[in-house]
DNA sequence: TCAGCCCATAAGTGAGGCTTGTACCGGAAA
DNA sequence: TTTCCGGTACAAGCCTCACTTATGGGCTGA
């Protein structure tokens, strides 16, 4: 037997023959040639099992059985063609959902900039954000809960722990963060350019995230000393607030100093200088989704234009 | 490219993929290979232009795109299978009309006969039975007015014109009509067997319908007189009826006296013989429609056990 | 009767779908 | 950890099938 199923492609030739009244018109209007649509029926009336036009002279018309399938033909037709057009729209970046995760201070900060290009850019696509530190937003990624995620690591040997988790994802490196140093306003080295991390041994410290806390931990270790950290918390206004009031000082990557309007505080730069890498997290086959591809690339762009 | 537009093969593959959850499995359910689907499912990306699926460790997830392609892949697939059943339905004689015309006499001998054993055989299957002499008939066939055309020819130089209309149509011969002289009870010849048709040269005529009348004047000048037609009807009760009255002679088909039960007539043989040839009509395409087939079938059944 | 249009058929060609075979990767069990 | 198993990707070969060109026949209208 020669045509086992009915394919789109029949009901489309036969759409054509119903309509223009003969093979030879149905042909042009496909864009094939006049034997082509004759063997196309042929194999139709194959499949179906009975005759589907009747040859009436001049012209031709429809058997009860071409008729069926003309009738049907339409609907199918149409939803296919709907079906296409929505995935061509996803593909055109006329449509398409990217769930974009993100830690708080790229949410305030590169995010926007990010989101507000690509809504300019392509008015179709819808971005949902939420906010998650990386060891979740990477969880969320993996679980398909999330498109891309937004997040960070350290580098050296903490670091390193983190890239073999990644190793199975695209990673876009977006920029490096390098931490700044907060002290009080009125405080001994608030004029200070730059501060050596030893000389704030002393000081009683304000820490972030728990993994912020973990580099400081880290970092202070490196110096020869453990830092004294009176409070921590997730929250870096509330970081910030507490630094202004004189509660102690604190080490605060560059973005998230930025996204907080911190007032009675004073910058100082740290040195050694130590630096958190921002990457731009995604699955390998998601890369290749045009909203996500586009995402990607305006928050490259975001984090290009921020040197 | 690849694959230029979607077809239906393409759903079903990412059908059962979605279904199954992976590609092993779709390639048991749709009754191929592995490779097949994965070659499938690379095309349908390619024409789609987006990924529509993504590997997460165990199983996989849809992507946007994928979830709406197989959102419509549920109506487009559903719509088509109902069209295969319906034309399977036609074509297996579950369904399907046949659009009969007959002649008078012929509607009401062979085709009841016919249309029961079409009934008790295909119950699924529906006849419209129209009445039309023969030169009607066969107009409406052509036209697409109906499917099936009861007529009949009389042999010999009247038929061959006739022949030569219907060359291009199927021609299913039923049965050869022998026509039969009426005469009145009481009638000198109404106990007589057999009747030449030159001993009723003097009587007065009740001619039949107009082609019947035409070969009944061609008999009757073959045999060297021209019949005194006092009344023409193609209304055979009537002729029968204005016979019986005692107002006439008539030749009639076999099958028209069969169909009316005539008070006060003879039924006498008529020599030379004469011969109608009731046969069914068809076009060419359509003897290939099962519902056709089928009723063309049951009609030869009917005349063959006529005999 | 001739010209034009349309359909059917045949043969050749090319694309592409399916298969087998193999390698790679993951997770679960020993 | 190693081993095995289920699943996927990749490559090569085959074969089906869809399209092409070329040709013949049939019907219509001039």
């Amino acid at each position: 037997m020669l045509g086992r199923v009915i394919e789109a492609r029949h009901l489309r030739v036969l759409r054509a023959v119903a309509t223009t009244g003969s093979f030879s018109a149905a042909a042009r209007e496909l864009g094939c040639t006049q034997p082509a649509v004759s063997q196309q029926m042929k194999a139709l009336e194959a499949s179906a099992g009975t005759p589907l036009i009747v040859r009436a002279g001049r012209g031709m018309r429809l058997t009860q059985a071409g008729e069926a399938l003309v009738r049907h033909a339409a609907g199918i037709l149409a939803g296919l063609t709907a079906a296409e057009e929505e995935v061509a729209a996803i593909a055109g970046l006329r449509a398409g959902r990217v769930r974009l995760v993100s830690f708080p201070s790229g949410s305030s900060t590169l995010v926007p900039t990010a989101l507000a290009a690509l809504r300019a850019e392509h008015p179709g696509t819808q971005v949902s954000l939420e906010e998650a530190e990386p060891p979740r937003s990477v969880e969320m990624l993996r679980a398909g809960d999330c498109d891309v995620a937004l997040a960070f690591r350290y580098g050296g040997a903490a670091g390193s722990a983190e890239s073999q988790e990644w190793d199975d994802l695209v990673v876009r490196p977006l920029l490096s963060d390098r931490l700044v140093g907060l002290v009080p306003q009125g405080h001994r080295l608030a004029s200070a350019e730059s501060v050596g991390i030893g000389e704030l041994a002393e000081e009683p410290w304000i820490a972030g995230c728990p993994r912020c806390r973990g580099q400081l931990v880290q970092v202070c270790a490196e110096a020869g000393f453990t830092p004294r950290i009176d409070f921590a918390t997730d929250d870096y206004p509330a970081v910030v607030g507490l630094v202004g009031a004189g509660l102690g000082v604190a080490v605060l990557p560059r973005l998230a100093v930025e996204a907080v309007r911190g007032r009675g505080v004073r910058e100082v730069r740290v040195e050694p200088a130590v630096r958190r890498e921002v990457v731009a997290l995604t699955l390998t086959d998601l890369e290749q989704v045009p909203a996500v591809a586009a995402t990607l690339r305006q928050l490259e762009r975001a984090a290009a234009a921020r040197v």
